[in-house]
This record gives structure tokens, sequence and C-alpha cells, in this order.
DNA sequence: AGCGAACCTCAAGCTCCCTTGAGGTCAAGT
DNA sequence: ACTTGACCTCAAGGGAGCTTGAGGTTCGCT
């Protein structure tokens, strides 16, 4: 492959930054993390092959649903190193995201359900809600949107507790 | 009121923190922030109303949906100062969450249908797709779970550009 | 009065996810 | 040859949301 045949194929860092919306540092940050990876010219710049923009957009959509960098990378290290990867690949990839999509759509649509039974018992219970009580073990990594794609819900809920805010 | 009747009407940050499962630094760090009140003893210490139970319970949980606290301060912020709330003015804040939540769920499932057709067309687009591309004001906040909570897009999605894996 | 647990106030530290800046190199156009 | 813009590295900064630690006070009980 000639150098001029490559310049057609592979990216800069500047315009895969601009094509895929990201900082240029913030490509620079995703590489040092291992999220992305590039070969370098003679002269130490970083050259991107194209499927790294669906390396940087799925690493977007993942964070957008709250999936933090460590397991994104965790996930996309499940791609095929030795050749580029398939669109099977990616489908495959964004199946197990796409499972964790519709856990958290169940979670958020309890939790919804739970909060309209809330307001009806005018109680807003941290001990009996789903609201304030994630069954679930990210929950108790703190709060925040850290971590929003938990595993879905044992549905055993914990034993209804007192209502914390009715009671004496 | 007595001193001793206050007391079982009131809680230390202790008592607090124990029934609303938030460490004592955190409802400090809250009260820093304007998020709850609480008035001091002779001997300086935090003495919370009752009700500072629910508040914590709704920052809890609209964090759990994605809310950052400056946001939740201001909906906080809308309850009565000068009286305790009422079911009705929990209510009233609770329903506007719902709201928020219903929307929230209806973009994670147009999410999760933009993916299915991604891998459809074997193409993780960024200008296409919904998932890199989230037609709401917070997405361009940059990335990242800290916002999830967006206004439902409305519904003219941008014209859809080109696939920027698929092509050249 | 004396003890320990719980409280207080800063200030600093930590994780995550980047951005900004300084100081320097590389590549392409005139 | 020169300029300009894009690129490089490395260190520091920033905001959100807390936690930890030091040093000191107060509460409640015996």
């Amino acid at each position: 492959m000639t150098q001029s045949a490559r310049n057609r194929y592979e990216l800069t860092v500047g315009q895969l930054a601009e094509r895929s919306g990201v900082a240029v540092s913030a490509l620079h940050f995703y590489e040092a993390k291992g999220l992305i990876h590039s070969r370098r010219t003679a002269g130490n710049q970083r050259r991107f092959t194209r499927d790294t923009l669906r390396r940087v957009a799925f690493i977007r959509v993942s964070q957008r649903v709250g999936i933090p960098l460590a397991e994104i990378r965790e996930a996309l290290s499940r791609l095929p190193e030795e050749r580029t990867p398939t669109v099977d690949d990616w489908a495959a990839l964004s199946e197990s995201w796409r499972e964790k999509l519709d856990e958290r759509i169940t979670q958020l649509q309890r939790l919804r359900d739970d909060l309209t039974d809330c307001i009806g018992c005018g109680c807003l219970s941290l001990n009996r809600c789903a609201l304030a009580n994630p069954y679930d073990e990210l929950g108790k990594q703190g709060p925040g949107p850290r971590r929003l794609l938990v595993s879905a819900a044992k549905d055993p809920r914990p034993p209804a507790a007192e209502c914390i805010s009715c009671e004496s």
C-alpha cells in the first residue's frame, strides 16, 4: 500500500475529531485509556483506521447510556484485534448493549410506577420505594449517574420496611 | 414548643444519615449546596425537620435518574419555604419528575430501536443515529451520564447526514 | 466531674472525564 | 525559505460529587 493510498483510508486525529464530533483532546484521552488505537507516521503523528469512527460512535453511545469508560474499554477489547471488525462483530457488541438498554428501560419504568405509587400514598419512602432503594449492587456504589446500567433487579424486593417519613 | 418536644420532631445529622442511608458527609455537602437546610442548636449542631427525610429521598431518586444536584436544588427550591410542604406539594414535584422519567424512557427506547436499526444497516453512524446524536441540547454539553434527563427530542430529526463509517 | 460518642469546621484528597496551556515539531502552501 | 496550521507531549486545572483527616466542641450518661 502506497503512502497516498494509505491517506485515503486513514484519518488524522483532526479528521477523526471533526467527523465524530469529539474533541481532539478527548480522542487523545481515549487512546491513553486504551479505547482506541492508532499507528504513528514517521513524523510521530497518529493515524486512525476508519473503523475507529465506529469505535468512537460506540463509545459515545455507551456513555450516553451511562456506562463508564472502563467498561466500554472492556467491551471494545472483545472486538478482534487481528482483523478489521466485521458487521457481525459490531452487531454482537451492539446486541449485548441493547440488552443492557432493555434492562435500564425496565428499571426506569418500575421507578416511574413506584413514583406514582409513592405519590398515591403521599409518602416518599426511602425504604419501601424502588425509588431510593435500587435493588442492585450498583446502587450501593454510591449515588449519581455514574453507573446507570444496572443489572436489572432480581425481583424479590427487600422486605417492606417502615415508611421513613410517614411514621413518627 | 419545648426542647424535648422538639427532639421528637427533629433529627440530628446522624439520625438523618442512618434513616436515609446517606453519609453524614454527604448531608453536609447537600446542605452546603443548598439542597437541604437545618437550624442550629445552642451548641451549633444541626437539627433537621422531618420532611428533610423526604427531601433526601427525593434527591437520591433524582440522582438515580441522572439529574445533577444543581437541577435538583432548583426543583426543591420550588417547595414552599414558609410552611412544611404538604403531600400535594410533593405530589406536584414528583409529578414533574415523573414526566421527565417518561421522557427519559421514551428516549432510551428510541435509542434502543435505533441501535437495532444500526445493526441492521451494519452502520453505527454518528450523524444519522439518535445514538450518537441526541437531538437535545443536553447532548451538546458533552458526553457522559451527567445530564440524562433531556427534553425529549422535538421530532424533526436533523437531516440525515452521510454515514460516517460506511462511505469512503 | 469525667468519659465516649457524636457533633463541628475547614482543607485536602479522590474518581471520572476531560480541557487548557506551555513548549516544541511536522506538513503543506506560497 | 518561510509561514501557517495541525500535530506532538506532558503537566496542571476543572467540575461534579463526595470522602477523609485533623483539630476541636458538645451531648448524654454514669
